[in-house]
DNA sequence: GCGGCGGACTGATCTAGATCAGGACAAAGG
DNA sequence: CCTTTGTCCTGATCTAGATCAGTCCGCCGC
């Protein structure tokens, strides 16, 4: 980055806030002003459907962005909930656009940033789609894995993973009966233990395999940022 | 409109072209650098896994972009294809930065369209995982209606649709035997009809109540353009 | 005028995954 | 100490939708 575009930057309002687990940031429906960037714990974008059920839409981890969507259309269309406690620091529209008006590049990257998450979002819809349920969950498990390793919370070995089986099964589109099948499974095979709140892969390049997991959606770099 | 942002978008260079039905325009894994409007005819994004299955992602109408993603990200990570003969003009990736940096505000509204993208793929993701298959249908149905309505293509009363049962099941992910079976229930109900490349609506507030349709993450105009 | 083909449509059968109905265990709270 | 709550885990049964195996019809090319 040039030391334009991190003056912008630095200039931004840093404002650091926390939430609990459980408790809802964004709520559907809700007209907010403010963006986040989610700076330790996890959290989790889902709608709710009039008949009470949900879907999980995607799990945020650190340096993600909360809520950037609901900011550029007005109105937020899903939920967002802390899985755990979390850490964030609150980004305004007003301070975005001031900043995308005198830095276009920055603008760029934060485009790209939504590009990433709608290639994530396609992602599930396949997968929820046409892959069965071993295969989502292998998929699901792979693709928190690169991106957790890209921010250094996490390797081809294992990682850390707050999530109950409920969760998970709101996000697979699976009942949490056959999430605990399907990683009964997984671990039958040799390619994965969940336990205890960590994944660890016993078998990655199976399991890619397995899950016909394509990494290159995530790893990208925008080009135009070159 | 300001003057200065219609300037800029006339300086574009607006290239016409045509694609015949069938024969993809972009590539999975193909890295390109044009994007493209849609100006007459309707196209499909769709990936195709391993096994040779295929989710369509979504449809793309007049007036929609083609490939957007594909640019900001470098890489296509889907596929498109006409489903009838389409007319499309060119946009160079410079050309969009170039713009981009002159007038911000002309990228916040790209910005939107990317976001509108993005929430109509998470209304298809939450669709294929927690509605069943005549709730899916009518959802996805009511948005074709809702945005060829946008564009004057259509309106409550119906709409002419060049979809097979084919290509619809591909979208909702469900077997065309089952589409099929689908579509007679719902002409069964008195919902609609759908013969001959026309969908006729015959109860849409019915519909809606059926689909749980939430129509405001489409007809939104984004609010940083206001 | 007739084969070939693509799309709509149908009945019979099969199966992945849901649902139901619990039990086991650990942590939290009185 | 016992109760409650949350999560993991399991077997038995049920069902939405897939799959298989066609028919029918209109259109195109020869």
């Amino acid at each position: 980055m040039t030391d334009a575009e991190l003056r912008v930057l630095d200039s931004l309002d840093k404002r650091r806030r926390t939430f609990v687990a459980g408790r809802d940031l964004v709520h559907q429906g809700q007209s907010n002003q403010a963006a986040y960037i989610l700076m330790s714990g996890w959290a989790c974008s889902y709608k709710l459907l009039a008949d009470g059920q949900r879907q999980i839409v995607d799990f945020q981890i650190p340096g993600d962005f909360l809520g950037l969507r609901s900011v550029v259309l007005h109105i937020s269309d899903h939920s967002i909930e802390p899985v755990t406690d979390i850490e964030v620091t609150e980004v305004h529209v007003s301070d975005l656009m001031e900043a995308f008006a005198q830095t276009p590049r920055l603008a760029t990257a934060v485009f790209w940033a939504v590009s990433r998450d709608e290639a994530m979002v396609v992602e599930h819809l396949v997968g929820i789609g046409r892959r069965d349920a071993a295969e989502r969950m292998a998929h699901f498990l792979l693709e928190l894995c690169a991106r957790l390793s890209l921010v250094g919370l996490g390797s081809k070995a294992g990682f850390a993973c707050p999530l109950t089986q409920y969760l998970i099964a709101d996000a697979v589109g699976l009942s949490s009966v056959h999430v605990n099948r399907v990683l009964r499974h997984l671990r039958e095979q040799g390619f994965l233990t969940f336990r205890n709140g960590f994944v660890t892969i016993h078998d990655y390049d199976g399991l890619v395999r397995f899950a016909d997991f394509e990494i290159s959606y995530l790893d990208q770099i925008g080009p135009l940022l070159r």
